[in-house]
DNA sequence: CTTTAAAGGTATGGCCTTGTACCATTGGAA
DNA sequence: TTCCAATGGTACAAGGCCATACCTTTAAAG
């Protein structure tokens, strides 16, 4: 008689206490098409890749870039629009342009609006941190290793005084744009991938608590440390200075959930 | 005038020479469902999770983990009954049996099978290596940080002895269980999904190559400090033993294809 | 003022995927 | 021997998603 988790091996099995196969046999596809791409659209908009006022790429190019067909993304455009996201406008020189940065504005910054995104992360909240904690350390690391020269390490030069002079309404952008080139950076791009799709959820959560000048400008010293170690390829700078930039995040958010 | 990548706030933007929206407008979905579902259930099969000879769990269930249908399940699974990977049996007791350890066996030890594998795989080599690295020196810091005990900590080690005491065929099976383990342990599911993902790439990568007694000597005792470093909540030491470990595997892999 | 290129808007037919219900087979249990 | 429950096998209708082709609108260019 053959169970699962029972080997009929000569090797006993361990481990039968956890589900053997959590890893693998999570669902295919989280949603139907229609609102991945919702999810996808809003991750350009979260992420500040394109900022509020400007338009997303024509619909052809999106389509074609997200691999679906352009009735299904226009499915999604339109319930964006519905919600006050985008604004589509025809003709030449057209298109959808972002409005709000984000489907809930939260007006208040009080800890009501983190908790109830938190909420409805659930279970995932400490999944969220802990992933994004190995994918910033990691990409740090490795991009340090590669010891960016030329363009690359000028693009990180400028995006860094670019962030370092940011308003207060722009800073969240700049310092998401700063991490996702160090991601991009690294040479792997599922670092980068996987990085992009956990920051929007980051920054959700960020929207919902104020930034004020004092960690702003810490935060900025923070990245003046990151980026010189990494210029200089010093990898466990580079892991150090970003862990130490990270623990103030979590502890910002721990701080206003307690 | 409004253009993509040219903001129209008061920022200049930087990073104009790379595509800023590349870890984004990435496929919604690679492939159709069938096709995906056929490479999670190979991901099972080439973890190891279901040794040789072991059966699938029922279609029921599979299709409701993987949140598709049993339908179109059952066409992924009828794929791999004729590629004979899989054999099927009817009837109480019943159910999809695991076949070969591998679609192709690749009889021959030689770097051509190894390299046939890489030029499918394309530019992602790099990627599959680089994110591996990330996660498993991610997931062994973390997984020392948790410290774990009791139960955990006997899963551990038990999966260690196992893998010590492993036959040369049963060596990778287990060495993969091991490592799933670990990921696991980090307290991140999709440290963990990721790991298995990346993982079942890599050992279609290694089934190409020889596995030798001195190969395996030297990685069981770098498991032994991995986990021992773990157990005492040692997390540098754990980095720096998977460092050395990872270190192992890729330059028997280069080694091969050079 | 006319032209034109680039953008969004619409329609159709076909394949993929699903949910549901039911049938067929098998080996152990009673 | 009979029964039964677990498992794979089949059928059908509804909805999702897609490729393709074509229409409409708009503002810059000439």
């Amino acid at each position: 008689m053959i169970e699962n988790g029972a080997s009929s091996g000569t090797v006993r099995e361990a481990a039968d206490t956890a589900d053997p196969y959590a890893a693998v046999l999570r669902p295919v596809r989280s949603g139907n098409t229609f609102e991945e791409t919702v999810e996808k659209v809003l991750q350009l908009i979260r992420l500040g890749l394109v900022p509020v006022g400007d338009r997303l790429p024509p619909e052809r190019e999106l389509a074609d870039r997200l691999q679906i067909s352009r009735v299904t993304l226009r499915e999604a455009l339109k319930v964006l629009q519905d919600a006050g996201v985008l604004e589509v406008r025809r003709g030449r020189y057209g298109g959808a342009f972002v409005l709000a940065p984000a489907p809930v504005p939260a007006a208040a910054s009080d800890g009501e609006a983190l908790r109830r995104r938190v909420e409805a992360l659930g279970d995932r909240l400490e999944d969220t941190l802990l992933f994004r904690q190995v994918l910033e350390l990691g990409a740090a690391e490795l991009c340090a290793a590669r010891r960016p020269t030329g363009a690359e390490a000028e693009r990180l030069r400028l995006l860094l005084s670019e962030t370092g002079a940011a308003s207060l309404e722009e800073y969240r952008r700049l310092d998401t744009r700063l991490h996702l080139a160090i991601a991009e950076l690294s040479g792997s791009a599922s670092v980068a991938a996987q990085y992009a799709a956990v920051r929007a959820t980051v920054n959700d959560l960020l929207d919902c608590i104020p930034l004020l000048p004092p960690n702003l400008q810490h935060s900025q010293r923070q990245h003046e440390e990151l980026i010189d170690a990494i210029l200089t390829g010093d990898q466990s700078r580079a892991r150090a200075a970003m862990r130490e930039h990270l623990a103030g995040t979590a502890a910002l958010l721990r701080g206003f959930l307690s």
